[in-house]
DNA sequence: GTAACCGGTATCCTTTAGATAACCGATAAC
DNA sequence: GTTATCGGTTATCTAAAGGATACCGGTTAC
């Protein structure tokens, strides 16, 4: 395997290195928004509308990954704090070229604003 | 649905619809070969270790979305050449990243450099 | 008491991804 | 003829990804 051009780290690889890591659907749109806020576990669950058994898997490979932190809070019905680590903020390029294509090409992607959801200013 | 946080376009939103599009474990692979160059098909297949059956699908699928084109040439065994399009240059920031940060943490990503197959996971 | 929320699991299920390999018609080399 | 290459398609299979829902123990509010 890999036989040719293999010398030469090329750029492929290296992003098939990558989806390794943060490939999936639910990796990316994850850490982008920890990245904006700080999340609880059934909060993240609501924003992103994502199944919390799915949730809880992503979580923790993230975590253990280190691109995020877990923190339990003492508060009265126990919260659970997730967080984008430093680490996490070296993927900000990346997200930020990711929602940057998204919206610049939310037309030709979906090939109309948000369809349904009309009360979605662009 | 999005009844919360819908009212800006948040982050996590548009990166989930560019995933829509370039989602997936070959997608951004093969865009990311065929920003460096033109490649034919099985010449593809064989460079980045996918079978026919999966590169077929995928590159129609691109196909479709208009980041890639299929010329078929009229050499003397029938030859097809992929190649980006400007369009799929509007990834170049997104590819860009994903590789120079898979390049960067590729020690953090794998465990220890690809050199050896130690690979072993954490 | 009931009900609602918290973080998270357990169970079941469908869909997709992906691998493997055979095979097609055409062409070309031998 | 045989063999190989070209770009694919087809079929079959398995593994993984993802989805839906119920449920757990705990707490708080009523």
């Amino acid at each position: 395997m890999s036989t040719s051009a293999s010398t030469c780290r090329s750029t492929h690889r290296a992003v098939a290195d990558t989806l390794d890591v943060i490939g999936g659907k639910w990796k990316l749109v994850i850490l982008s928004a920890l990245l904006e806020r700080t999340y609880r576990f059934k909060e993240l669950g609501r924003e992103i509308g994502i199944s919390p058994r799915i949730l809880s898997k992503e979580l923790q490979e993230l975590e253990q990954h280190q691109l995020i932190t877990r923190t339990v809070c003492n508060t009265r019905p126990i919260t659970v704090e997730y967080a984008a680590t430093a680490y996490c903020r070296t993927l900000q390029t990346v997200i930020g070229a990711l929602s940057e294509w998204g919206m610049t090409h939310h037309q030709t992607i979906v090939g109309k604003p948000r369809s349904g959801t009309t009360a979605s200013p662009v």
